[in-house]
DNA sequence: ATATCGCATTTGCTATAGCAAACAACAAGA
DNA sequence: TCTTGTTGTTTGCTATAGCAAATGCGATAT
Protein backbone atom coordinates (compact mmCIF):
# COMPACT_ATOMS: atom_id res chain seq x y z
CA UNK A 1 0.00 0.00 0.00
CA UNK A 2 1.47 3.41 -0.98
CA UNK A 3 -0.31 5.77 1.30
CA UNK A 4 1.64 8.66 -0.33
CA UNK A 5 -0.65 11.81 0.32
CA UNK A 6 -3.21 11.05 2.70
CA UNK A 7 -1.70 11.29 6.08
CA UNK A 8 -2.66 12.81 8.47
CA UNK A 9 -1.36 16.17 9.65
CA UNK A 10 1.08 14.61 11.94
CA UNK A 11 0.06 16.69 14.64
CA UNK A 12 2.96 16.08 17.02
CA UNK A 13 1.63 18.12 19.92
CA UNK A 14 3.42 20.54 21.56
CA UNK A 15 5.13 20.02 25.09
CA UNK A 16 3.92 21.24 27.98
CA UNK A 17 6.97 23.64 28.30
CA UNK A 18 5.88 25.12 25.18
CA UNK A 19 1.79 25.34 26.43
CA UNK A 20 3.16 27.13 29.38
CA UNK A 21 5.46 29.52 27.35
CA UNK A 22 2.23 30.24 25.29
CA UNK A 23 -0.10 31.02 28.52
CA UNK A 24 2.58 33.09 29.70
CA UNK A 25 3.09 34.83 27.20
CA UNK A 26 -0.67 35.30 26.05
CA UNK A 27 -1.04 36.42 29.65
CA UNK A 28 1.98 39.40 28.97
CA UNK A 29 0.33 40.61 25.72
CA UNK A 30 -3.27 40.79 27.46
CA UNK A 31 -2.64 42.47 30.26
CA UNK A 32 -3.17 39.39 32.59
CA UNK A 33 0.00 40.19 33.99
CA UNK A 34 1.13 43.13 35.45
CA UNK A 35 4.18 44.91 35.96
CA UNK A 36 6.23 44.53 39.15
CA UNK A 37 4.42 41.18 39.97
CA UNK A 38 6.12 38.25 40.52
CA UNK A 39 5.89 34.90 39.15
CA UNK A 40 6.96 31.87 41.63
CA UNK A 41 7.45 28.76 39.21
CA UNK A 42 6.13 26.67 41.91
CA UNK A 43 3.40 28.25 42.63
CA UNK A 44 2.53 28.48 39.20
CA UNK A 45 3.10 24.79 38.39
CA UNK A 46 0.59 23.70 41.48
CA UNK A 47 -2.26 26.31 39.83
CA UNK A 48 -1.85 25.09 35.90
CA UNK A 49 -1.75 21.07 37.41
CA UNK A 50 1.84 20.52 35.91
CA UNK A 51 5.17 19.86 37.66
CA UNK A 52 7.51 22.68 38.25
CA UNK A 53 10.33 21.75 35.76
CA UNK A 54 8.41 23.39 32.49
CA UNK A 55 7.28 25.88 34.42
CA UNK A 56 10.57 27.52 35.23
CA UNK A 57 11.67 26.11 31.58
CA UNK A 58 8.74 28.37 30.07
CA UNK A 59 10.07 31.41 33.02
CA UNK A 60 13.55 31.22 31.59
CA UNK A 61 13.05 31.68 28.09
CA UNK A 62 10.82 35.04 28.77
CA UNK A 63 13.54 35.95 30.90
CA UNK A 64 15.94 35.06 27.99
CA UNK A 65 13.67 37.65 26.05
CA UNK A 66 13.51 40.35 28.26
CA UNK A 67 9.56 39.73 28.90
CA UNK A 68 10.71 38.71 32.27
CA UNK A 69 13.48 39.77 34.88
CA UNK A 70 15.10 37.70 37.76
CA UNK A 71 15.25 39.10 40.60
CA UNK A 72 18.23 39.02 43.28
CA UNK A 73 16.72 35.67 44.63
CA UNK A 74 16.10 34.35 41.43
CA UNK A 75 11.71 35.11 41.29
CA UNK A 76 10.95 35.54 37.74
CA UNK A 77 8.71 38.97 37.83
CA UNK A 78 7.29 41.34 35.30
CA UNK A 79 9.58 44.19 34.79
CA UNK A 80 8.32 48.64 35.33
CA UNK A 81 9.11 49.91 32.49
CA UNK A 82 10.69 53.36 32.99
CA UNK A 83 9.47 55.91 30.20
CA UNK A 84 13.02 56.70 29.13
CA UNK A 85 12.94 52.84 28.12
CA UNK A 86 9.54 52.85 26.96
CA UNK A 87 10.24 55.81 24.56
CA UNK A 88 13.18 53.21 23.32
CA UNK A 89 11.06 50.41 22.61
CA UNK A 90 8.55 52.94 20.50
CA UNK A 91 11.32 54.49 18.18
CA UNK A 92 12.59 50.91 17.69
CA UNK A 93 9.24 50.09 16.91
CA UNK A 94 9.02 52.96 14.64
CA UNK A 95 11.47 52.04 12.62
CA UNK A 96 11.48 48.54 12.43
CA UNK A 97 7.33 48.55 11.94
CA UNK A 98 7.80 51.52 9.40
CA UNK A 99 10.47 49.45 7.45
CA UNK A 100 8.38 46.07 7.16
CA UNK A 101 5.20 48.37 5.86
CA UNK A 102 7.52 49.71 2.88
CA UNK A 103 8.16 46.22 2.18
CA UNK A 104 5.04 44.68 2.85
CA UNK A 105 3.09 47.30 0.84
CA UNK A 106 5.51 46.03 -2.41
CA UNK A 107 4.94 42.18 -1.77
CA UNK A 108 0.82 42.44 -1.04
CA UNK A 109 -1.53 41.05 -2.68
CA UNK A 110 -5.00 42.76 -3.20
CA UNK A 111 -6.15 39.79 -1.38
CA UNK A 112 -3.41 40.56 1.40
CA UNK A 113 -5.16 44.05 1.86
CA UNK A 114 -8.68 42.74 2.17
CA UNK A 115 -7.14 40.33 4.74
CA UNK A 116 -6.20 43.47 7.10
CA UNK A 117 -8.90 45.39 6.16
CA UNK A 118 -10.96 43.16 7.68
CA UNK A 119 -8.37 43.09 10.88
CA UNK A 120 -9.06 46.37 11.19
CA UNK A 121 -12.70 46.22 10.95
CA UNK A 122 -11.63 44.72 14.63
CA UNK A 123 -9.92 47.27 15.94
CA UNK A 124 -12.73 49.61 14.59
CA UNK A 125 -15.30 47.45 16.49
CA UNK A 126 -13.45 47.57 19.77
CA UNK A 127 -13.35 51.49 19.61
CA UNK A 128 -16.64 52.22 18.68
CA UNK A 129 -18.01 49.60 21.63
CA UNK A 130 -15.38 51.46 24.13
CA UNK A 131 -13.48 48.00 24.64
CA UNK A 132 -9.92 48.72 25.28
CA UNK A 133 -9.65 45.00 25.87
CA UNK A 134 -10.52 44.10 22.54
CA UNK A 135 -8.87 46.99 20.45
CA UNK A 136 -5.39 46.33 21.98
CA UNK A 137 -5.74 42.62 21.18
CA UNK A 138 -6.89 43.33 17.31
CA UNK A 139 -4.61 45.96 17.09
CA UNK A 140 -1.60 43.25 17.61
CA UNK A 141 -3.18 40.96 15.30
CA UNK A 142 -2.97 43.66 12.36
CA UNK A 143 0.50 44.66 12.93
CA UNK A 144 1.57 41.19 12.66
CA UNK A 145 -0.12 40.30 9.80
CA UNK A 146 1.17 43.09 8.38
CA UNK A 147 4.81 42.09 9.39
CA UNK A 148 3.99 38.67 8.01
CA UNK A 149 3.18 40.11 4.34
CA UNK A 150 6.51 42.03 4.92
CA UNK A 151 8.62 38.60 4.79
CA UNK A 152 10.75 39.26 6.88
CA UNK A 153 10.96 36.93 9.82
CA UNK A 154 14.42 38.27 11.79
CA UNK A 155 12.66 41.56 12.07
CA UNK A 156 8.75 40.46 12.96
CA UNK A 157 11.14 38.67 15.48
CA UNK A 158 12.49 41.61 16.80
CA UNK A 159 9.28 43.73 17.04
CA UNK A 160 7.84 40.26 18.67
CA UNK A 161 10.53 40.70 21.46
CA UNK A 162 9.77 44.36 21.61
CA UNK A 163 5.88 44.08 22.04
CA UNK A 164 6.42 41.34 24.90
CA UNK A 165 8.45 44.08 26.82
CA UNK A 166 5.85 46.63 26.57
CA UNK A 167 3.19 44.75 26.33
CA UNK A 168 2.10 44.28 30.68
CA UNK A 169 2.75 48.21 30.77
CA UNK A 170 0.93 49.16 27.86
CA UNK A 171 -2.63 46.77 29.08
CA UNK A 172 -1.90 48.50 32.37
CA UNK A 173 -2.23 51.93 31.24
CA UNK A 174 -4.45 51.81 28.01
CA UNK A 175 -8.10 52.79 29.85
CA UNK A 176 -11.31 53.74 28.05
CA UNK A 177 -10.54 57.28 28.99
CA UNK A 178 -8.50 57.66 26.09
CA UNK A 179 -10.40 60.47 23.80
CA UNK A 180 -10.90 59.14 20.61
CA UNK A 181 -8.81 60.81 18.00
CA UNK A 182 -10.05 62.79 15.83
CA UNK A 183 -9.93 61.94 11.88
CA UNK A 184 -9.05 58.50 10.11
CA UNK A 185 -7.78 56.16 12.16
CA UNK A 186 -4.03 56.11 10.99
CA UNK A 187 -4.48 52.44 9.77
CA UNK A 188 -7.29 53.79 7.39
CA UNK A 189 -4.65 55.83 5.61
CA UNK A 190 -1.92 52.94 6.27
CA UNK A 191 -4.43 50.99 4.45
CA UNK A 192 -5.51 53.27 1.37
CA UNK A 193 -1.57 54.31 0.85
CA UNK A 194 -0.91 50.78 0.63
CA UNK A 195 -4.12 50.34 -2.09
CA UNK A 196 -2.23 52.77 -3.98
CA UNK A 197 1.17 51.01 -3.45
CA UNK A 198 2.72 54.37 -2.18
CA UNK A 199 4.84 52.47 0.17
CA UNK A 200 6.40 55.95 1.49
CA UNK A 201 2.92 57.18 2.73
CA UNK A 202 2.33 53.67 3.77
CA UNK A 203 5.41 54.00 6.37
CA UNK A 204 4.51 57.44 7.65
CA UNK A 205 0.77 56.25 8.75
CA UNK A 206 2.94 53.68 10.34
CA UNK A 207 5.12 55.57 12.21
CA UNK A 208 1.98 58.00 13.09
CA UNK A 209 -0.19 55.07 14.05
CA UNK A 210 2.55 53.50 16.74
CA UNK A 211 3.41 57.56 18.10
CA UNK A 212 -0.24 58.59 18.70
CA UNK A 213 -0.54 55.54 20.57
CA UNK A 214 2.99 56.22 22.59
CA UNK A 215 2.11 59.40 23.72
CA UNK A 216 -1.32 58.26 24.88
CA UNK A 217 0.70 55.43 26.96
CA UNK A 218 3.83 58.28 27.75
CA UNK A 219 1.04 60.45 29.51
CA UNK A 220 -0.37 58.03 31.71
CA UNK A 221 3.56 56.90 32.56
CA UNK A 222 4.31 60.64 33.18
CA UNK A 223 1.24 60.75 35.83
CA UNK A 224 1.75 57.28 37.13
CA UNK A 225 4.12 56.12 39.85
CA UNK A 226 7.21 57.94 38.73
CA UNK A 227 10.15 56.42 40.41
CA UNK A 228 7.99 54.05 42.46
CA UNK A 229 9.77 51.35 44.11
CA UNK A 230 6.16 49.88 44.11
CA UNK A 231 5.51 46.49 46.63
CA UNK B 1 30.17 46.71 64.18
CA UNK B 2 29.05 48.78 61.57
CA UNK B 3 30.23 47.52 58.77
CA UNK B 4 28.93 50.07 55.82
CA UNK B 5 30.73 50.65 53.32
CA UNK B 6 33.47 48.16 53.26
CA UNK B 7 31.15 44.71 52.52
CA UNK B 8 32.97 42.24 49.82
CA UNK B 9 30.62 42.91 46.26
CA UNK B 10 28.72 40.01 47.66
CA UNK B 11 29.87 37.71 44.63
CA UNK B 12 26.47 35.52 43.98
CA UNK B 13 28.01 33.34 41.90
CA UNK B 14 25.90 32.63 39.18
CA UNK B 15 23.93 29.19 38.36
CA UNK B 16 24.87 26.29 36.26
CA UNK B 17 22.29 27.13 33.97
CA UNK B 18 24.11 30.60 33.29
CA UNK B 19 27.32 29.39 32.98
CA UNK B 20 26.99 26.57 30.69
CA UNK B 21 24.40 29.35 28.43
CA UNK B 22 27.74 31.35 28.38
CA UNK B 23 29.68 28.90 27.13
CA UNK B 24 27.72 27.96 24.80
CA UNK B 25 27.06 31.49 23.21
CA UNK B 26 30.85 31.96 23.42
CA UNK B 27 30.94 28.58 21.23
CA UNK B 28 28.14 30.28 18.66
CA UNK B 29 29.99 33.31 18.28
CA UNK B 30 33.37 31.86 18.45
CA UNK B 31 33.20 29.63 15.70
CA UNK B 32 33.37 26.41 17.98
CA UNK B 33 30.28 25.63 16.91
CA UNK B 34 29.28 25.50 13.10
CA UNK B 35 25.90 25.67 11.27
CA UNK B 36 24.16 22.10 11.05
CA UNK B 37 26.10 20.82 14.19
CA UNK B 38 23.77 19.14 16.68
CA UNK B 39 23.56 19.58 20.30
CA UNK B 40 22.17 16.77 21.96
CA UNK B 41 21.60 17.82 25.84
CA UNK B 42 22.76 14.89 27.54
CA UNK B 43 25.75 14.20 25.63
CA UNK B 44 26.73 17.91 26.83
CA UNK B 45 26.05 17.75 30.31
CA UNK B 46 28.17 14.49 30.33
CA UNK B 47 31.21 16.65 28.30
CA UNK B 48 30.56 19.54 30.73
CA UNK B 49 30.26 17.30 34.20
CA UNK B 50 26.87 18.55 34.77
CA UNK B 51 23.24 16.98 35.13
CA UNK B 52 21.10 17.31 32.02
CA UNK B 53 18.56 19.90 33.40
CA UNK B 54 20.65 23.30 33.73
CA UNK B 55 21.96 22.24 30.24
CA UNK B 56 18.82 22.09 28.79
CA UNK B 57 17.65 25.28 29.97
CA UNK B 58 20.20 26.67 28.73
CA UNK B 59 19.71 25.01 24.72
CA UNK B 60 15.97 26.18 25.36
CA UNK B 61 16.71 29.43 26.29
CA UNK B 62 19.22 30.30 23.17
CA UNK B 63 16.44 28.08 21.10
CA UNK B 64 14.04 31.16 22.17
CA UNK B 65 17.10 33.80 21.12
CA UNK B 66 16.73 32.20 17.47
CA UNK B 67 20.50 31.18 18.02
CA UNK B 68 19.82 27.08 17.95
CA UNK B 69 16.84 25.87 16.34
CA UNK B 70 14.82 22.52 17.25
CA UNK B 71 14.46 20.14 15.05
CA UNK B 72 11.20 17.30 14.86
CA UNK B 73 12.63 15.45 17.81
CA UNK B 74 13.86 18.28 19.73
CA UNK B 75 17.13 18.13 18.93
CA UNK B 76 18.30 21.57 19.68
CA UNK B 77 21.46 22.22 16.09
CA UNK B 78 22.74 25.47 15.06
CA UNK B 79 20.67 26.23 11.89
CA UNK B 80 22.32 27.23 8.70
CA UNK B 81 21.63 30.57 7.70
CA UNK B 82 20.74 30.80 3.65
CA UNK B 83 22.07 33.92 2.29
CA UNK B 84 18.78 36.12 2.05
CA UNK B 85 18.36 35.73 5.78
CA UNK B 86 21.73 36.95 6.35
CA UNK B 87 21.19 39.71 4.30
CA UNK B 88 18.05 40.51 6.38
CA UNK B 89 20.70 40.38 9.40
CA UNK B 90 23.06 42.49 7.77
CA UNK B 91 20.10 45.15 7.02
CA UNK B 92 18.72 44.94 10.39
CA UNK B 93 22.70 45.56 11.80
CA UNK B 94 22.92 48.38 9.53
CA UNK B 95 19.99 50.17 11.07
CA UNK B 96 20.35 49.31 14.19
CA UNK B 97 24.15 49.89 14.90
CA UNK B 98 23.96 52.66 12.83
CA UNK B 99 21.19 54.67 14.75
CA UNK B 100 23.65 53.47 18.05
CA UNK B 101 26.98 54.97 16.66
CA UNK B 102 24.66 58.29 15.80
CA UNK B 103 23.72 58.86 19.02
CA UNK B 104 27.12 57.49 21.04
CA UNK B 105 28.81 60.32 18.79
CA UNK B 106 26.85 62.76 20.58
CA UNK B 107 27.55 60.74 23.99
CA UNK B 108 31.55 59.71 24.02
CA UNK B 109 33.75 61.74 26.12
CA UNK B 110 37.51 61.88 25.46
CA UNK B 111 38.33 58.55 27.25
CA UNK B 112 35.51 56.74 25.86
CA UNK B 113 37.01 57.06 22.41
CA UNK B 114 40.10 56.11 24.34
CA UNK B 115 39.06 52.82 24.89
CA UNK B 116 37.28 52.47 21.36
CA UNK B 117 41.06 53.25 20.07
CA UNK B 118 42.47 50.66 21.99
CA UNK B 119 39.65 47.99 21.48
CA UNK B 120 40.38 49.39 17.50
CA UNK B 121 44.33 48.09 18.16
CA UNK B 122 42.78 44.31 18.97
CA UNK B 123 41.49 44.51 15.65
CA UNK B 124 44.07 46.09 13.65
CA UNK B 125 46.54 43.92 15.53
CA UNK B 126 44.96 40.59 14.33
CA UNK B 127 44.19 42.04 10.98
CA UNK B 128 48.69 42.41 10.91
CA UNK B 129 49.40 39.01 12.26
CA UNK B 130 46.57 37.81 9.94
CA UNK B 131 44.58 35.52 12.90
CA UNK B 132 41.31 35.86 11.49
CA UNK B 133 39.96 34.71 14.93
CA UNK B 134 41.29 37.58 16.76
CA UNK B 135 39.84 39.75 14.74
CA UNK B 136 36.54 38.41 15.04
CA UNK B 137 36.43 38.54 18.55
CA UNK B 138 37.99 42.10 18.89
CA UNK B 139 35.94 43.12 16.46
CA UNK B 140 32.98 42.26 18.44
CA UNK B 141 34.00 43.78 21.59
CA UNK B 142 34.78 46.98 19.90
CA UNK B 143 31.59 46.98 18.32
CA UNK B 144 29.96 46.33 21.79
CA UNK B 145 31.60 48.76 23.63
CA UNK B 146 30.62 51.25 21.32
CA UNK B 147 26.93 50.29 21.27
CA UNK B 148 27.28 50.73 25.32
CA UNK B 149 27.90 54.29 24.86
CA UNK B 150 24.86 54.98 23.52
CA UNK B 151 23.07 54.08 26.08
CA UNK B 152 20.34 52.15 24.02
CA UNK B 153 20.13 48.75 26.26
CA UNK B 154 16.82 47.79 24.03
CA UNK B 155 18.89 48.29 20.84
CA UNK B 156 21.93 46.76 22.43
CA UNK B 157 19.90 43.51 23.10
CA UNK B 158 18.36 43.03 19.58
CA UNK B 159 21.83 43.69 18.27
CA UNK B 160 23.22 40.95 20.44
CA UNK B 161 19.99 38.76 19.31
CA UNK B 162 21.23 39.35 15.86
CA UNK B 163 24.93 38.84 16.62
CA UNK B 164 24.18 35.39 17.80
CA UNK B 165 22.48 34.02 15.02
CA UNK B 166 24.63 35.30 12.38
CA UNK B 167 27.82 34.22 14.52
CA UNK B 168 28.24 30.49 13.36
CA UNK B 169 28.10 31.28 9.90
CA UNK B 170 30.38 34.21 10.44
CA UNK B 171 32.57 32.17 11.75
CA UNK B 172 32.23 29.53 9.31
CA UNK B 173 33.68 31.73 6.19
CA UNK B 174 35.62 34.66 7.71
CA UNK B 175 39.11 33.40 6.25
CA UNK B 176 42.28 34.56 6.52
CA UNK B 177 42.21 34.84 2.35
CA UNK B 178 40.22 37.53 2.79
CA UNK B 179 42.12 39.94 0.53
CA UNK B 180 43.22 42.98 3.15
CA UNK B 181 40.65 45.84 1.80
CA UNK B 182 42.47 49.08 0.68
CA UNK B 183 42.53 52.21 2.21
CA UNK B 184 41.81 53.46 5.91
CA UNK B 185 39.93 50.53 8.19
CA UNK B 186 36.49 51.74 8.38
CA UNK B 187 36.58 51.62 12.19
CA UNK B 188 39.48 54.54 11.58
CA UNK B 189 36.92 56.73 9.52
CA UNK B 190 34.49 55.79 12.30
CA UNK B 191 36.76 56.96 15.24
CA UNK B 192 37.97 60.54 13.84
CA UNK B 193 34.48 61.26 13.27
CA UNK B 194 33.04 60.53 15.99
CA UNK B 195 36.01 62.65 17.70
CA UNK B 196 34.85 65.50 15.73
CA UNK B 197 31.87 64.93 16.74
CA UNK B 198 30.37 64.18 13.17
CA UNK B 199 27.47 62.01 13.72
CA UNK B 200 26.10 61.46 10.62
CA UNK B 201 29.56 60.52 9.42
CA UNK B 202 30.04 58.42 12.14
CA UNK B 203 27.51 56.48 11.22
CA UNK B 204 28.27 56.33 7.19
CA UNK B 205 31.45 54.98 8.61
CA UNK B 206 29.84 52.08 10.56
CA UNK B 207 27.51 51.30 7.61
CA UNK B 208 30.40 50.85 5.46
CA UNK B 209 32.01 48.99 8.26
CA UNK B 210 29.05 46.65 8.51
CA UNK B 211 28.43 46.26 4.33
CA UNK B 212 32.25 45.54 3.86
CA UNK B 213 32.35 42.74 6.21
CA UNK B 214 29.21 41.42 5.33
CA UNK B 215 30.13 41.15 1.50
CA UNK B 216 32.80 39.40 1.92
CA UNK B 217 30.27 36.83 3.81
CA UNK B 218 28.14 36.58 1.49
CA UNK B 219 30.26 35.93 -1.43
CA UNK B 220 31.34 32.80 0.49
CA UNK B 221 27.85 32.11 0.95
CA UNK B 222 26.96 32.12 -2.70
CA UNK B 223 30.30 29.73 -3.32
CA UNK B 224 29.25 27.49 -0.85
CA UNK B 225 27.01 24.95 -0.62
CA UNK B 226 23.87 26.18 -2.49
CA UNK B 227 20.52 24.92 -0.72
CA UNK B 228 22.65 21.84 0.63
CA UNK B 229 20.69 19.38 2.99
CA UNK B 230 24.19 18.86 4.62
CA UNK B 231 25.00 15.66 7.34
C1' DA C 1 21.93 -8.46 -2.50
C1' DT C 2 17.91 -6.27 -0.96
C1' DA C 3 14.15 -5.63 1.92
C1' DT C 4 11.71 -6.25 6.16
C1' DC C 5 11.14 -7.05 10.85
C1' DG C 6 12.41 -6.73 15.70
C1' DC C 7 15.00 -5.28 19.49
C1' DA C 8 18.32 -2.45 21.99
C1' DT C 9 19.71 2.34 22.32
C1' DT C 10 19.25 7.08 22.17
C1' DT C 11 16.96 11.10 23.51
C1' DG C 12 13.61 14.58 24.74
C1' DC C 13 10.06 15.38 28.23
C1' DT C 14 8.05 15.48 32.77
C1' DA C 15 7.95 14.54 37.46
C1' DT C 16 10.11 14.19 41.90
C1' DA C 17 13.47 14.78 45.64
C1' DG C 18 16.97 17.02 48.35
C1' DC C 19 19.76 20.99 49.37
C1' DA C 20 20.89 25.55 50.68
C1' DA C 21 19.96 30.26 50.90
C1' DA C 22 16.68 33.69 51.78
C1' DC C 23 12.81 35.15 54.08
C1' DA C 24 9.17 35.75 57.53
C1' DA C 25 7.23 35.39 61.92
C1' DC C 26 7.47 35.21 66.45
C1' DA C 27 9.61 35.06 70.98
C1' DA C 28 12.85 36.86 74.29
C1' DG C 29 15.54 40.41 76.16
C1' DA C 30 17.02 45.37 76.83
C1' DT D 1 8.94 49.90 72.36
C1' DC D 2 12.63 48.36 69.88
C1' DT D 3 16.11 45.22 68.93
C1' DT D 4 17.94 40.59 68.55
C1' DG D 5 17.83 35.72 68.01
C1' DT D 6 15.68 31.51 66.64
C1' DT D 7 12.98 28.62 64.00
C1' DG D 8 9.92 27.20 60.38
C1' DT D 9 8.74 28.13 55.58
C1' DT D 10 9.40 29.45 51.03
C1' DT D 11 11.86 29.06 46.87
C1' DG D 12 15.32 28.57 43.34
C1' DC D 13 18.74 25.18 41.81
C1' DT D 14 20.52 20.74 40.59
C1' DA D 15 20.30 15.97 40.23
C1' DT D 16 17.89 11.75 39.26
C1' DA D 17 14.39 8.55 37.52
C1' DG D 18 10.93 6.80 34.44
C1' DC D 19 8.38 7.09 30.19
C1' DA D 20 7.58 7.11 25.37
C1' DA D 21 8.81 8.05 20.81
C1' DA D 22 12.28 7.88 17.47
C1' DT D 23 16.30 5.91 15.80
C1' DG D 24 19.65 2.64 14.37
C1' DC D 25 21.38 -1.80 13.77
C1' DG D 26 21.43 -6.50 12.94
C1' DA D 27 19.20 -10.70 11.73
C1' DT D 28 16.28 -13.16 8.82
C1' DA D 29 13.89 -14.03 4.68
C1' DT D 30 13.26 -13.60 -0.26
Amino acid sequence: MDGGTMLAPVAREESLTEKVYRSLRGALTGGRLVPGQRLVHRALAAELGVSPTPVREALLRLVSEAALELDARGIAWVPRLVPERYQEIVELRVELEGRATARATQLATPADLAALRALHAGVAEGRRTRNPALVLRENERFHFALLELARMPVLTRLVESLWLQAGPTINLLFRPGAPAVQGAHPHEDLLAAMAAGDAPAARRAMERDLREHAALITQALQSAAPPTPGK
